[in-house]
DNA sequence: TCAAAAGTGTTAATAGTACACCCATGA
DNA sequence: TCATGGGTGTACTATTAACACTTTTGA
């Protein structure tokens, strides 16, 4: 093979997972409590070198499914983060992606094996190098993205009350919704789907379920929350 | 040094710019006609080797100032692209950049030396690579950028008419605007000051020129355009 | 019987959009 | 004198925000 590019410093290059959950109306990440050198004993996120064969955002999802055994799942690529010294044992360039999980779907077993714990979102423990920096831009980006495209859903069991939707979407946002006038934009959503089907975990009386429906909304993407 | 990280491949890493002007009504692209391998005789965006003791950021900055000669220059990151044969030649992951410079101000000696041209946003020639989707990912990006931060005032000259900034709005969003609703949420913007100044260059009866008070915009940030 | 979450419409305020004519000047 | 771009205000429409009570049911 021919190359014109052998003169140029070659680098080492990562993946660093900012894995969203959403449990008893909290917004969650799965964080890791290193086992492992460099930094052991420290707080970081889920991360893992690209190797020679793969793309960065097919190592992205490999390294997403060693922690959580999870395929298929939502995620966008936050940015790169290059600093030379952001890694202080040597040079290496991680790019950052955020993923959205159902959780109760992931596999227990794996994340174990890994030391990784769910931490609130609000309450995250101090993390190692960028870490944070990362975890702040993809928040944004998330809360961004969440206003004009249903990403919520990938947080959410298939079927889910209007309550939980409106306390996710309180939780994304970090303010207060008002409840007839949330109830009323959903029910302009023709891809937000009414079930028969009484969810009876939260309340006496009963809260109907809904589910999101893809191909309704691929036709009708309005949605602006 | 100890390394933890021996194991892992290392990965050439480059930077390209997407380089926006404005000019005569239109917005614009800085694309070189290479006239070095690979790809020599092909358009693409300007671009550089990531080399070891600098930071991807300050990467771009650099191969920005080497084909324009301009420095402190307002650029975002556009984000990595990573496939693995993205480049036929060898694999490089290249981090993209969108910097907004003012056309009156670059160094037409380097542009020339590296056989750069400009090129219309609407009417750009077939690119290299992945360097299409890298434009297309920047301009949507620059576009939703430009609706909640006054970045345009990059691309325009210290002093401007209203009509110059009307029209370069219309030129990032690619649509007509009001005269009369752009002028009045305009007014309300305190950070854009009308000067004495008279622009004759345009119009006989001549505009007033108007400039962007920095230090007025970080006080009272209400932009919407 | 009562605590706790589910469900339900109307009104006011705000923001956004549409629209047409006169002005000043240099050629 | 006329062609060209500069400058101005009001009425209508759409969107968003504020707000309180009734229902159901299991403990």
């Amino acid at each position: 093979m021919r190359t014109y590019y052998n003169v140029n410093p070659k680098f080492y290059l990562s993946v660093d997972c900012i894995i969203f959950g959403f449990d008893k109306g909290e917004l969650k990440l799965l964080l890791l409590k290193r086992n492992f050198e460099p930094a052991k004993g420290k707080w970081s996120l889920m991360g893992g070198f690209v190797q020679e064969e793969e793309s960065v955002d097919d190592a992205a999802k490999r390294v997403l499914a060693e922690l959580t055994g999870l395929n298929d799942v939502f995620m966008e690529q936050v940015g790169t983060f290059g600093d030379t010294n952001r890694d202080p044992g040597e040079r290496v360039i991680s790019v950052a992606y955020y993923a959205l999980i159902n959780v109760n779907e992931y596999d227990r077993e794996l994340v174990q094996k890994h030391n990784a714990y769910w931490a609130k979102i609000d309450e995250l423990p101090t993390l190692i190098f960028d870490h944070e920096e990362m975890v702040h831009k993809a928040r944004v980006m998330m809360r961004h993205k969440a206003s004009d495209t249903p990403i919520g859903f990938n947080l959410l069991p298939e079927l889910f009350t209007l309550s939980q939707l409106q306390s996710l979407y309180e939780a994304i946002y970090s303010e207060q919704i008002d409840k007839r006038n949330f109830r009323k934009r959903i029910s302009e959503m023709d891809f937000i789907e009414k079930t028969e089907l009484i969810d009876k975990q939260n309340s006496r009386r009963g809260a109907y379920l809904y589910k999101f429906n893809d191909k309704a909304y691929s036709k009708e993407p309005k949605f602006k929350l």
